[in-house]
RNA sequence: GCGGAUGUGGCGGAACUGGUAGACGCGCUAGACUUAGGAUCUAGUGCCUUCGGGCGUGGGGGUUCGACUCCCUUCAUCCGCACCA
């Protein structure tokens, strides 16, 4: 003990100082911050975590070292920096827990967040806690509810492209009806003022329904069953659920819904005004795809009812030899003819009934049915059979489509399947017309001639699309037509964890809650599962109604709820009387810089994105984006290493010679595991079954395979921070995070390169103390070496920095404690300016040495250092010298030589000749302070 | 099928607007100090070489005095979306 002590001392002591230092941080309330007029404000966010009962592992910090990187490095420039943290803390990990154990999903929740805290504050970060939210909290979730009666209250006007409030939007029908609106609405239907007075309250509720942004509906849902609820589009990844990896099947439910389609065109045009990865908008673009074209109204042959359908090419409607509907389109029923109607009837029963999965694993297995019906094709009066079939989606579009088999690859195997007429209407520009039934494929380009098209035969295809839509609307068959991939978002979930909605029910139709009743809060149950009717758990709970008597709601929140506006109640989070005041939301604006995984693309990013420009509709939120710069932050995978079991045997052979047996490479433990050597002996104490493995070494060692995999405790290659931040400290720890690579990029985590940063820090402190520990520091005046060493780090480092190239931050450090290590240099000049341009990273350190230094207080709001341009500047510039491209040696020349001076310098210089070869220069190439280069 | 990203030593990666490819670190080799070293320090380390030099940034082609960087083409890996009319 005594022996280890003296050692520790004898040395840079990170858990000492680091525990010094967090304390002091704490007690000090260092990162705390508020508005400040007389500072420029800079809001650095984190993507909240979801607190899981496995902790955080390596990966997990990753994005929030560099955020809080950025964030001292901030506040080093003088910037009033926002950098808060907090949970989003609702989920199903939690809940499931709660119905295997009966544990409240609370008490869970809530031990996990104590566990995460724990870790976050190991690794020394510099948020404000004060402003910590959990969305569990009912002061959080009050304002995700008070949101949720806005949008209820709200409508989406076209003419204006806003928000506005029903209230005004029932005055207008009060006075004129509906006509005269134009509304992102569910439903069309003109009326009167008269038909409005003449409606009960229910009918005129129904009628508010179809355009408050928050609607109750009858919809299609991704129902799963083994959770018991319902999924979002982006919760669901190839038929299966997204957490837990359960079925999904389609189901008809009435349910709550966002009307985030209004906002489309929107959320497509303000991808251009913020700084995001390319993937990342592309990912948004295709989410909400958008595609141009016209809708075309067919009639029906012998009903009155006609068939919209949305194409994107209107040119190839005299192409169009039949039309298909979705199985669940609502016009079946009623055109089917007598002869057809058993059979079309089994199809849709069996479509319907057909999971998502083989949906998904039987795309290229045609299946349809003839209806009995025929449409009547607008452009040509021509009749064209009607069928069903479930390659046609009915969430898209109108749910029906014109085939036109000759230019669309699925209508084409669909005709060429079931025998029906294929015309060709645009052909490539020198083509010989042949039978489309002996083509391979469609031809889908955009590019060619009409043909066979009535007026606009002969025209490109481009201009042929344009005729036809004039045409249309001349007509009135059909207009122009921009159409949206994106669905609105359900947001009903049969659920305990969530936000309970603040709505009852009067007669059958929603109300919500008065605003001074809110937060409505979550009641216990006495189970977290659904009632034997079916109802979702909330209808458990006691007296689950309002004062008057009337039901609440009992359907609660999905997770992306509370998710969606958490960045604006950082910026007041104590706020009982308002999401947050007028003041911060003006100081705070919006966030300059936010870090998360890309996983969160289309789900969490587009419904912030949504949430935030309803608020700014309302005159709430003074940006219409509410991540102005944004990051994603690469994973960090998995390392693991393999041991190789000789089949049959208990016995294991190194990597080098396996190939002579044979073998099943088994998952070791990394623990077990140095530089890809085994410990033998732990591995045979790791599992009873290798208590006597016996083992063939190559050179006396054990060599392990290894391979990059996702993190995984099966894998067992999952790194946890609290060991690495107990042996190296939590500062070689943040760096050795970053010196792993580029932020954004995937990269696996390294057991062994940890080592290199710790040894740079211990030698950074000895730069500051002598062979005994001492603290040594000189005030003797700086020479021309050292402060050249210091100013090309502080140029490189900020530059490196405001670049987010955080990985080569760690190397600059590295070079300059090299280069001052060489040369000796312990003085208060130099090192002074270079603990604080550590701070950021080095944070702990920084602060101990800032306070060796003789300084009082936090070393966290010193003025970074900048450069001087003198001190790095040279006289002489060291040439590259080329011959055709090849360096070959280098010479001094002074920095403001001129062309002809350098050429009679390099072609006089000995070591020319050989590469000159006796030859002349053709060409003399100087690019000042670059490079000379001779071409022979 | 569509879209996106990535490809550089044994490994992680550097080279920011075309200008010395391989910074920095790991690992490895040799040596020093040491009872010992998984501590520390020093030197070396892209590949090939007849020691002159040659070859090198997934492959092929192009632009250029000059290409990891720009253009065309091709391959590989990874990640999204996927019957979207």
């Amino acid at each position: 003990m005594q022996i280890l002590i003296t050692m520790q001392t004898m040395d840079y002591n990170h858990r000492e100082i680091e525990k010094k230092w967090q304390k002091y941080w704490k007690d000090n309330k260092t990162f705390h911050v508020d508005i400040d007029h007389d500072k420029p404000k800079f809001y650095v966010l984190d993507m909240f975590p979801y607190p899981s009962g496995a902790g955080l592992h390596v990966g997990h910090p990753l994005g929030y070292i560099a955020s809080d990187i950025f964030s001292r490095y901030k506040r080093h420039l003088g910037f009033n920096v926002l950098h808060p943290m907090g949970y989003d803390a609702y989920g199903l990990p939690a809940e499931q827990y709660a119905i295997q154990t009966g544990t409240h999903p609370a008490v869970t929740t809530e031990k996990n967040i104590k566990r995460y805290r724990q870790q976050l504050d190991q690794i020394g970060f510099s948020y404000d806690w004060d402003r910590e939210v959990q969305t569990c909290d009912p002061k959080y979730y009050k304002w995700t509810q008070w949101t949720f009666i806005q949008l209820f209250k709200s409508w989406y006007n076209k003419k204006s492209n806003n928000a506005e409030s029903i209230d005004a939007l029932i005055k207008t029908f009060e006075r004129e009806g509906n006509r005269n609106i134009e509304a992102a609405a569910s439903q069309e239907e003109v009326f009167t003022a008269d038909d409005w007075k003449q409606m009960d309250e229910k009918q005129q509720q129904e009628i508010l329904m179809h355009y408050r942004l928050a609607y109750l509906s009858d919809t299609m849902v991704n129902w799963c069953p083994e959770l018991g609820t319902v999924l979002a589009n982006d919760e669901v990844k190839d038929g299966f659920s997204e957490r837990g990896g359960h079925p999904v099947e389609r189901k008809r439910m009435k349910q709550w819904s966002l009307r985030i389609s209004a906002y489309a065109q929107r959320l497509l045009d303000g991808l251009e005004k913020i700084d995001w990865f390319d993937s990342l908008k592309e990912v948004q673009r295709n989410w909400i795809g958008r595609s141009e074209g016209a809708s075309v109204m067919f009639s029906i042959d012998g009903f009155d009812e006609t068939i919209e359908v949305f194409t994107t090419r209107p040119d190839t409607l005299w192409g169009a030899t039949f039309m298909v509907l979705a199985p669940e389109h609502e016009l079946l029923e009623k055109i089917t003819g007598k002869d057809q109607k058993e059979k079309v009837e089994k199809y849709i029963h069996w479509a319907k009934n057909r999971s998502e999965r083989d949906r998904i694993s039987e795309v290229n297995k045609i299946t349809g049915e003839f209806t009995g019906a025929y449409g009547i094709n607008p452009v040509n009066g021509e009749a064209i059979p009607i069928w069903v079939a479930d390659y046609v989606l009915s969430g898209y579009g109108t749910g029906a489509i014109m085939a036109v088999p000759a230019h669309d690859s699925r209508d084409f195997k669909f005709a060429m399947h079931f025998d029906i007429p294929i015309i060709q209407v645009v052909k490539q520009e020198n083509e010989e017309i042949s039978d489309p039934r002996t083509w391979e494929d469609s031809y889908d380009a955009r590019d060619g001639l009409m043909i066979n098209s009535g007026f606009i035969t002969g025209k490109a295809v481009e201009e042929g699309i344009k005729a036809t839509i004039e045409w249309l609307e001349e007509k009135e068959l059909g207009e122009g037509k921009v159409n949206y991939r994106l669905r609105d978002a359900i947001f009903s979930r049969q659920r305990y964890w969530g936000e309970p909605f603040p709505i009852y029910y009067k007669e059958g139709m929603p109300y919500p809650l008065d605003e001074s009743e809110l937060p409505l809060e979550l009641p216990d149950v006495d189970k977290y599962l659904p009632t034997e009717s079916g109802e979702p758990p909330l209808a458990r709970a006691k007296d689950w109604q309002t004062k008057e008597g009337y039901p609440l709601e009992t359907n609660t929140m999905p997770g992306f709820a509370g998710s969606s506006g958490y960045y604006l109640r950082y910026m007041d989070p104590q706020n009982d009387r308002a999401y947050f005041s007028k003041e911060a939301n003006t100081y705070w604006k919006d966030v300059d810089l936010y870090l998360g995984g890309d996983e969160h693309g289309t789900g969490h990013l587009i419904y912030a994105r949504f949430w935030n420009m309803f608020l700014y509709d309302l005159g709430l939120v003074c940006e219409e984006e509410p991540f102005k710069k944004l990051i994603n932050q690469g994973k960090i995978q998995g390392r693991s290493n393999f041991v190789y079991r000789v089949e049959g045997r208990n016995q294991f052979v190194s990597k080098g010679l396996r190939k002579e047996y044979n073998t099943t490479p088994l998952h070791v433990d990394i623990k077990l595991v140095e530089n890809d050597v085994l410990d033998v002996e732990a591995f045979r104490q790791w599992r009873p079954e290798f208590a006597d493995a016996e083992f063939i070494l190559e050179d006396g060692k054990y060599i392990c395979g290894w391979e990059v995999e996702k993190m995984s405790k099966s894998k067992h290659n999952v790194q946890n921070p609290d060991e690495l931040i107990e042996k190296y400290g939590a500062d070689t720890f943040r760096c050795y995070e970053m010196f792993l690579g580029p932020l954004e990029t995937h990269k696996p985590w390294d057991t062994q390169g940890i080592e290199g940063v710790y040894r740079f820090m211990k030698k950074l402190w000895r730069l500051y103390h002598d062979k005994e520990n001492n603290f040594l520091v000189s005030e003797d005046k700086p020479n021309k070496d050292e402060l050249k060493v210091l100013h090309n780090t502080i140029k490189k480092v900020r530059n490196d920095i405001e670049r987010y190239s955080f990985n080569t931050v760690v190397s600059n450090y590295m070079i300059c404690v090299n280069e001052l290590t060489d040369l000796k240099c312990n003085k208060r000049a130099i090192l002074e300016p270079l603990t604080v341009l550590l701070s950021p990273y080095a944070s702990h350190m920084a602060e101990e040495l800032w306070s060796l230094l003789g300084h009082e207080g936090s070393i966290s709001e010193v003025e970074f250092p900048e450069h001087n341009e003198e001190f790095i500047r040279e006289n002489t510039f060291a040439y590259p010298v080329s011959f055709n491209g090849k360096m070959r040696f280098k010479i001094e020349l002074p920095l403001d030589v001129s062309k002809d001076d350098a050429e009679k310098a390099v072609l006089g210089d000995e070591r020319s000749e050989k590469y000159m070869g006796g030859k002349q220069a053709k060409r003399f190439i100087f690019v000042p302070k670059k490079i000379i280069n001779i071409v022979l």
